[in-house]
This record gives structure tokens, sequence and C-alpha cells, in this order.
DNA sequence: GCTAAGATTGGTAACGGTTCCATTTATGCC
DNA sequence: GGCATAAATGGAACCGTTACCAATCTTAGC
């Protein structure tokens, strides 16, 4: 390994001369920093990251947890952080939960890692995290940022689009199509943005159809096969409906499938409107209405403003996060 | 922060003695030892990862680069060297390409984004690579893995199923079942890795048809949307097809939706038979038959040759990947 | 009680950068 | 030309850890 005392011997000039060409800091001669420049391309000469990150106690390096790849929401999430990361020149250091659910355990095992490695800042995404949590959190790690999940006593740190409104606006599409009849599957309970969307939605039927309308309703886990097992339990149980509200489009997809089996046929027999808007609803069967989440924006922001809290940065924060519908073919009048 | 020399002081002994302790190497007497893990937990102390990289010159990171996220075959591989990296202890520092498309260009440009990092070695993943390229990064970094794309010149460091096999047993299927005439979408001709499934498929149909047989064929980017337009070429160019084999499950899943909407039925009218085997194909409409190609093992097996070549470690790699036909409800017997 | 081998211990040097200070060289001005 | 100021330069010190060496302390054996 080439060091810049290698550098600097080659180029005939002191090691804090060769420093000053690297870093571009201080002033040096334009004809010495030539000499310099050409030691440094003759050499390949890379600067090392850990002699850096020790001298200057800062990595440059961003962790971020994510509980699991399954579907196409987590994924898309993760490629933007990516993005703007390199962007700023900055590297990305992964944990993703290692069960195939999202555990308040697996949480704080994963950010435990991440701040043992001397990460800057850490992004957060979960849906099991406590309040406690979150302030256990922030108090070892001041540059944290969550996403996709509301503490009020952390609000600051915390990304969102609005879901109340998100599931008021499904509510509103589903009655303006003349639905009256209609059915949800739900996220986790304990997961607070579902709650939150699910809340917006019911609060928005009430309104609209009366304080005493019951809305049967499966929870599920947020996954293709929840979808597809909370689609079959509201048929088993008999419910007759014109529409179906999942709160995401992972358990929208599995849905879709469970209702083609039992020979129902979206959307003349059922509509069904999914939430997110991720890729996967694009070419569901059939093409998958839903809530768009603006969550490439909300990502984006997220990164932008620990960028800013770490290094110092100015990168522009659009804490505007509008939800609307992405209309496809799943959705139609009540007949 | 604490250092080493904060909890030494506290202990009451001298520097290297507690270094011993943490590290864990050399002879310590019991009681000194317990003294100093007490001053440990006292001060919350935890060794630098940076000094302990600069001097030793080992990270203790590996890079894993990822041409994108879309669909569910990548997302499952990061999640699946995650696991591994984390159960041996060392972190994952992962570079996307930028664009949404898998371009030489953008390999090289991550490689090179990882290598500068100091990664203790390299995972990569790309249908876009050529042989040339493999060997010029493979001299600035030895710790290298390629998974799911072969060159011959570095074919120890290739970790691949057999995808010759794999497009065999794609064609055998659709055989068995009756079928005869079958359309085929292809991915991108310049992916290694494709171009051995599709021969395969060809040479098999070719074994039992008669060598004179010609299967239409459309290329597309491995991508839904891909996938989607190549089946409308297909119908618009008026083949009569009762199969149509798709070389990965992204693109088949795009020629569901494109089947649906013209009208098709699948299976009665058409039988459709994926390619990988992702989660995705599990609650497709209908759920989708699909070559299984054992990822997972294929990752694995990559990650964990890599730990043994940079770290000296002695983790089992299983080179056995064999190809299975995972049978769903999209393929049925011709009529 | 004495010696030798082994266990235990403390402190220095080193990893590869950057910062700071002291020194040398160049520049501007009268 | 002489002086003051600024620019340019070289090198020591430092970041937090580990490896190594020399010194000290035990312990066993006779």
């Amino acid at each position: 390994m080439t060091t810049i005392r290698d550098v600097a011997k080659l180029a005939g000039v002191g090691l804090g001369t060769a420093s000053r060409v690297v870093s571009g800091k201080g002033s040096v001669a334009p004809a010495t920093a030539e000499k310099v420049r050409r030691a440094i391309e003759a050499l390949d000469f890379r600067p090392s990251h850990a002699a850096r990150a020790l001298l200057s106690g800062s990595t440059q390096m961003i962790g971020v947890y994510i509980p699991l790849l399954k579907g196409s929401f987590y994924p898309h999430i993760l490629q933007t952080i990516d993005r703007e990361l390199r962007t700023a020149n900055r590297h990305m250091v992964v944990a993703f939960g290692r069960e195939d659910t999202d555990t308040r355990h697996e949480v704080l095992e994963g950010a435990r890692f991440l701040m043992e490695r001397d990460c800057d800042g850490i992004v957060l995404m979960s849906n099991a995290l406590t309040a406690d949590d979150a302030q256990t959190l922030l108090r070892r790690q001041p540059n944290l940022v969550i996403l996709n999940s509301s503490f009020e006593s952390v609000a600051a740190r915390c990304f969102l689009a609005d879901h109340v409104q998100g599931g008021r606006l499904a509510a509103q599409t589903l009655l303006r199509h003349g639905h009256r009849r209609l059915v949800a599957i739900s996220g986790p309970l304990t997961s607070p943005d579902n709650v939150d969307r699910m809340q917006g939605f019911i609060q928005e039927l009430r309104t609209s159809l009366g304080a005493q309308v019951v809305i049967p309703c499966e929870e599920a886990d947020f996954s293709t096969a929840g979808g597809y097992a909370a689609a079959g339990r509201l048929l088993d149980q008999g419910h007759r409906f014109t529409a179906l509200f999942c709160a995401n489009d992972e358990m929208a997809v599995g849905a879709l499938a469970c209702l083609a089996e039992r020979g129902l046929r979206v959307p003349r027999d059922v509509s069904v409107l999914g939430y997110d808007d991720t890729p996967a609803a694009e070419f569901a069967v059939p093409r998958l209405s839903s809530v768009h989440m603006p969550i490439r924006e909300v990502t984006l922001a997220g990164t932008r403003a620990l960028l800013n809290q770490c290094y110092g940065l100015d990168l522009f924060v659009d804490r505007h996060f509008p939800v609307s519908i992405t209309a496809r073919a799943s959705v139609i009048d009540a007949t």
C-alpha cells in the first residue's frame, strides 16, 4: 500500500505539503502541487479512509436499518438512500432484520450493530418500534432519522406522509365510485402508520355513511401471504362486499390471488384498492389502483436531513408529502 | 469518547494489559482481568473500529454491488448476504446501480466506489460485465466473488447454477405437458446467464422436436414492463402458441398482465413458465410455475467462499446448485 | 534459600493521515 | 537595499488500537 509519505518522498517535498495537495486545504505553490499530483498519479495513491476516520472521528458512513426485503416497498427505499448518499460521497452500511417479521428485538439489535460500527448517522425503518425505544436510541445516537413512523417525542426526526389523510382518500375514492358495502385488510395493529391509515379510512366512512357503520376488517402482517389468508377469512365469514381496501399493496396482491381462486372477478365483482403504490401494483392482474404515498420524497427528505445534521450540509429538505390516488383497473363503479 | 487508556487508568493497570483483556490475546491474571472488565463496563467502552482498521489493514467490511432493486430477485440475495455476514460479525457496504438498467459502466463505477472504501472483499452481481472487466477488477481486488455470471478466465470466483440445465428443464416440462407450439421471452442477449438458459431451452426443443424447429422469441430487459411489452409483440406478430417460456419471473409477471388484458386465459389458453422462482411467482394470478434456481444457496456459497478467502475462515461451501421445477397453476396440459 | 522457567505486566512504536507551529522563501513597499 | 508581511514548506505530534520487548513477579524444583 502506498502512503502519503511515499508520495512526498517521490515528489521531493515534505509530508505536510503532500497532505495539503491531497486535501486541498492550505496554500501550495502551483509548481510544487503539480509535482505532487504527478507522484500521486504515478503511485496510484489513495488516502486511507481508516486513518482519516481515526483522526477526524468521522467514518463518512451512514447506517441503514430495514426490516426485510420482501416485496417491492423496502427495496425502492434502499435504492433512493443509496443514490443520495453516493451523490454526497458517503457510504451506506446496511443491516436487515434477520427474521421474516419486523420485531422490536430485531430493530434494536440491528441498530446496535450499526452503532458499534461507528456510523456517523442512522436511518431507521420499522413498524415495531415503541416511543421509548426511539428515545433510547436517540440518546445513544443523536444523528438518527426514522422513516415512515411517527413518535411525538421525537417528531423532528420522523419523516412520513400523512397516513390519516391517505386512509381518508382511500375511503373517499371507494365512496365516489358508489361502493357502500366495504371490507378491509389491515396491517399489524402495532404499526403506528398502519393504525393511522385505518383510522383515516374508517373516520371518513363514518362521516359519510353514519357513525354506526361497521367495516369488517381482518388483520394481516403486510405480507402477500398474509393478505391472501386475510381475504380468505373475509370470504369464509360470508361478508358480501363490493369493495376491499388493503393497507398495503403486498396484501392487496395476495388478496387478488385469493379472489381469483375463489372465482370472484376483480373489478367486476369486487373492487380492490391498495396502498403505497409500489411497482408491484402496476403489473398486478388486474392492474391495481392504489393510494400513492410519496415514499421516495419521504426517504429523500429524511436522508438529506440526516446528511445536513451529520456533516453540516445545507441540502434542501421538503417536508411536504401529499398523498394521492393512482387509478388503475382494479377499482370501478359499484353495480 | 472513552478510549482504552481511560479503561487502563480506571482499572489501575497498564495500557497493554487492558488491551490484552479486550482482544483476549495473551495472558492476564484472572483478578486483573476482572478489574479491567469492570472498568470497561463502567465506562461503556467500545474499541474503535477505525483504529483497529488502521493498524490491522482490515476494515471487516464486505462490499456488495447489486444492479438494481426492482423486482423480488435481488432483494432476497441482499438479505441472504447480510445474514451470513452478520453471523460472521462482518458488515455489508452496499452500492446499487444508479440507472434503472444494468450497464457495464454502472458496475465498474460501483465497484470502484466500494474499493476506494477499503472493503476487505467484494461481492458482485451483474449481467453487464465482460470477461475483461472481471479480470481487471480481480487484479485490483483479489478478494472478489461474482454471483450468477460465469467467466471461464475467473471461474473459481464465479458462483452460479447451471442455467443450460435450467433451460433444458423448462423445455422438458412444457414438452411433457404436450405443448408443441412454443414461444419465448428472452432476457438481454448480453447477459451470459440468460444466453445459457435460452440455449438450453432451444437445444432441448431441437433434440425432441427436430433440428429445424423455430421458436419465436422476443428479447426484453428482465423487467416486468419489458415482459409486458414483449408479450404484446409476440401476440401482434400473430403467432399462435399454447405455451410461453420467460427467462425470468419478472418478465413472466408482465406477460401475465398482457395476456390477461388481451383476453387470453392462463393457463387454459396459454401456459406460462417462469424462471428463478422468486417470491413474486407464488402470488401471481394465476400462480406462476417456474424453474427453481437455488439462488439462496448460490449466494450463500459465494459469500462464504469470500469470507474464507478474506479472513482465513473455514466455512462449508457447497458448490452443488441443482435446478428444479416448482409446479404451480400456470402450466397445464396442452389441449 | 536459590535459580530458572514461565507467567504477568507496563510502556514504546507503529499504522497513515491531518493539524499546527516554526522556519524558510518570496513579495510588496518605501 | 532594507524591512515588513505574506506565502510556502517541513516535520513533530496526535488520533486509538495492537504487537512487541523488556522488566518484574511467581512458582517449582533441588
